[in-house]
DNA sequence: GCCGTTTTCGGCCCGACTGTTTTCAGTCG
């Protein structure tokens, strides 16, 4: 670990001090103290180094006298005499068990001090062997529910987020760009590149003066690193970047044109042909270039040939951004701040939508909280130049489980547009649930489907529905579908994208972010949107201002 | 451990669900 940390990696030991603290019989109040301070440094502007250089840690929210001290000296050192103390009392194996859904800091702290459970193992060896039984406040349904748990680790044993796996390829891109000044068009590649919603194998290309073989293929840490002269740069790059399924039908079409396709190179019998980048190489094979995020041989190879591939949209045909949250819930920025924020990003609308009041975890908006909300949108349009910016009301409200929104009529009246989400009761049988999002989906004034399926990516499966059934009210009803963008979400899902367009939907790309930082992850839902051959004309926050305030206003009156 | 005072202590997001209880603690969103 390279020294001093960042903020990521002082946010990420915090929360490590914060759950042993639990895992020891600490107030979950302390720990609690620490979560808080890694998130809000997480989502503050300024990077951690320039908060230590400016003596300006205190202004974090959340960060008192002790906590300043303890985390200058991570930052500085890397740990602090009280995580080395902790970290003395049991090992990091058994932290790993608080990554089971069900399995909290006190029933964590039943296993490990009671039944001498260790890790997530010797956890699922005593949940087979019926021994959780034993152990007063443990039982059998939790048994079944660990063993169900930890098969869906296994399953995601790997896998890493989009975001994450973004930022340790991209410092393996900059380690290696320092270490070996020789080096040229260092690409990400892999998944990432693919823009697949997880990342399996992290994998650079990179081009050398000379390299024996033409392309090598090394490994440093856990990122494969495939480096090619620039004769077969193309090859490197397609091979590093897949998907198996895209590249055999590559080989196979080479095949039937009398070519030869290997990760050495492509050759016409005994002659090689030059693939200086991939451009070359799909021309080679008579084809169009074909974007990475396209690449899963889900009968992309025919489109191409057919010259049938869809236009996709990219990151600058957005042009507003909906569905954000501010400090009026649970969001770290104010309305003000985040609107700024989304206008310096080059977009001509944003749209805040926070959570609503049944969402009291959250801090959801109470019916006083949205009128106080409005008449700052109101004030905030007034200093915009109504022709170039413009922030509209939006509300994310909970769908009850009676399918109903939670607010009643005349006051969802007073919004522009509203977004319809699940946060409660996920478990309900797959006929209820549908039941419950069609309803919302029925209602007049809901104007987008938040987060669809309500899975979270490597820790919580989507909730039952039939998303057939919920796409096709979706288009019936004018209800904008979102692309959740957030990493752990990508909701809805790119392999259902098609079927949206071709039932007549429209999509919307939303960051659901709770910072201004979080803005930023539109890309993710760009990329997978990409992915799901997604055009701009069928993105609602790619529509203009002008065109955009009509369809709300449309909508509207549609109600 | 932080924070805001009813300002140096006392409260900290809170309601619903679940499983293991037999009246509630732990977990989750």
């Amino acid at each position: 670990m390279d020294l001093p940390l960042d903020t990521a990696e002082v946010s990420r030991l915090l929360i490590e001090i914060g759950q042993r603290l639990e895992l020891c019989g600490e107030i979950p109040f302390k720990a609690r103290a620490y979560y808080t301070a890694a998130e809000n440094l997480l989502a503050h502007t300024m990077p951690l180094a320039d908060l230590v250089a400016q003596g300006k840690l205190r202004e974090v929210p959340g960060v008192g006298e002790s906590l300043m001290e303890k985390i200058v000296r991570l930052h500085k050192t890397g740990t602090h005499p009280t995580l080395d103390y902790l970290r003395e009392q049991m090992p990091a194996s058994v932290l790993d068990m608080l990554e089971i859904p069900g399995l909290g800091p006190k029933k964590v702290m039943l296993l490990h001090y009671t039944l001498h459970i260790s890790s997530v193992a010797e956890l699922e060896e005593a949940c087979k062997a019926g021994r959780l039984r034993d152990c007063k406040g443990l039982g059998g349904t939790l048994q079944k529910k660990i063993l169900e748990s930890i098969e869906f680790l296994r399953k995601t044993k790997g896998l890493s987020l989009v975001h994450v796996a973004d930022e340790r390829l991209r410092e393996a891109a900059d380690r290696l760009a320092a270490s070996r000044p020789a080096l040229r068009r260092i690409v990400l590649a892999g998944a990432l590149r693919r823009g697949c919603e997880l990342v399996d194998g992290l994998c650079l290309v990179a081009e050398a003066p000379a390299v024996e073989g033409h392309v090598a293929v090394e490994t440093r840490q856990d990122v494969r690193v495939y480096v090619s002269d620039a004769q077969h740069y193309g090859v490197a790059l397609l091979h590093a970047t897949g998907n198996p399924a895209h590249l055999a039908g590559l080989r196979a079409r080479a095949a039937s044109r009398g070519m030869r396709l290997t990760e050495k190179g492509l050759w016409r019998g005994d002659e090689e042909l030059p693939v200086a980048d991939e451009q070359a190489l799909y021309e080679a094979l008579r084809l169009p270039f074909i974007e990475p995020e396209l690449r899963e041989g889900r009968g992309e190879i025919e489109l191409a040939a057919k010259g049938a591939l869809p236009a996709l949209l990219c990151e600058s045909d957005i042009r507003g951004i909906l569905h954000c949250h501010t400090d009026f819930s649970d969001g770290h920025n104010t309305l003000a701040e985040m609107a700024e924020a989304v206008r310096t990003r080059g977009c001509r609308y944003f749209g805040v939508a926070d959570h609503s009041q049944s969402a009291g975890y959250a801090g959801g908006l109470k019916e006083d909280d949205i009128r106080e909300q409005h008449r700052a949108v109101g004030r905030l349009n007034e200093k915009y130049d109504a022709a170039a910016f413009r922030v509209f009301k939006g509300i994310e409200s909970d769908i009850r489980d009676t399918g109903a929104l939670d607010y009643p009529d005349a006051l969802l009246k007073e919004f522009d547009f509203i977004v319809a989400s699940i946060h409660s009761r996920l478990n309900l049988d797959k006929q209820a649930q549908t039941a419950r999002i069609l309803a919302a989906v029925a209602n007049p004034h809901t104007t987008i489907l938040g987060h669809i399926s309500g899975r979270l990516l490597l820790q919580r499966e989507a909730y039952a529905i039939d998303t057939e059934e919920v796409l096709k009210a979706c288009a019936k009803h004018g209800v904008v579908v979102e692309i959740n963008a957030h990493p752990h979400r990508l909701d809805l899902d790119w392999r259902w994208h098609a079927r949206a367009l071709e039932l007549g939907c429209m999509l919307g790309i939303n960051p659901d972010a709770h910072a201004v930082t979080e803005l930023d992850l539109m890309r993710w839902g760009v990329a997978v949107a990409r992915k799901g051959g997604v055009p701009k004309e069928r993105v609602l926050n790619c529509m203009d201002l002008s065109a955009f305030s009509q369809w709300l206003a449309a909508r509207k009156r549609g109600r």
